[in-house]
DNA sequence: GTGGATTGTAAGTGTTGCTAACGAATAGGC
DNA sequence: GCCTATTCGTTAGCAACACTTACAATCCAC
């Protein structure tokens, strides 16, 4: 199995400690995250593989159609995103009509944007789905459990 | 500020709570995850321009120092890739002749993963690299709360 | 030996992140 | 009001990864 060659990775000691070694791989906190963020991730493009949807593209929906009218900076700054890699999200939204753009009556630079019909309808099927992606990874702990490692996460992203 | 209108991402309420919602953005386990991911990496590729070594590459490194002579597909395992992805960084780590490939003795498909001494030295400045993200993520923990966290993200990734 | 599985490789696609540059619009100092 | 600096959206290009399919070489079981 898979999953037992990979528990080998993290607990398999190197073979030799002589130097001066800043410890084995599996006492590295980042190494950790990243391979977390990867098995969530691995788990939730499969959830959405019949929604066609990525993580970034839900968050999208999901932060338009909480904040109607938000403008493309904004987004990109809540989302921790470049301005350009936002622009590629938003054109691949807008091209299956799931959001529009208007140009916002106060601040002519800015794009305010607003889910569409089949956006809104959309965004519930993934809220669903979410929830399923959810269940799986909390499955793991308890209430208290996730409580502190939101907590816990929140403090590295601020 | 970013960070207080990111805050504010997280902490905002939506407008509207009546129809059948599974909760706030914010309580949303993945999405925490996520960007607590995303601010690891943006950290550590910051740390690491000097080196000009991106995550996967400096594991790639370390668990060929740590198991010399292990295969491609071994190490796809251990660090949950693809093998055509293994391929694309064991390529553009031999480019930089920080490591070579032999051909197995054992198995004539499989190919030996050996550091080369060029690889050696920027493994060893790659973990002095390291050990600095790795205090900048720890510094907003105790070690007990490292332990917990740990514990709580190797039960995610199993 | 033959057939099936494994391993590495190649080629192509898609998402995401970054940078640099540009025009349009705004805001602030004067 | 006017000029300058900044902001916003946009385009383009580059790099890293993850995924797929396909293929050749090798190994193993029978």
């Amino acid at each position: 199995m898979i999953k037992d060659k990979f528990a080998d990775a993290v607990t398999a000691p190197p073979p030799d400690d002589g130097e001066a070694d800043i410890g084995a791989i599996k006492d590295i906190l980042g190494f950790h995250i990243r391979l977390a963020h990867g098995a969530c991730l691995r788990h939730f493009t499969e959830t959405f593989t019949d929604l066609d949807l990525t993580q970034k593209q839900v968050s999208v929906l999901w932060l338009v159609d909480d904040h109607p009218g938000i403008a493309q900076t904004d987004l990109a700054q809540r989302l921790r995103m470049d301005r350009a890699t936002t622009m590629a999200i938003i054109n691949r939204l807008q091209a299956k009509h799931f959001l529009r753009r208007d140009r916002s009556d106060k601040d002519g630079r800015k794009q305010a944007l607003f889910l569409e019909e089949p956006g809104k309808a959309m965004l519930a099927r993934a809220k669903t789905a979410i929830g399923e992606h959810e269940a799986w990874v909390k499955s793991r702990f308890s209430d208290k459990e996730v409580r502190q490692l939101i907590d816990l996460l929140s403090r590295i992203h601020e």
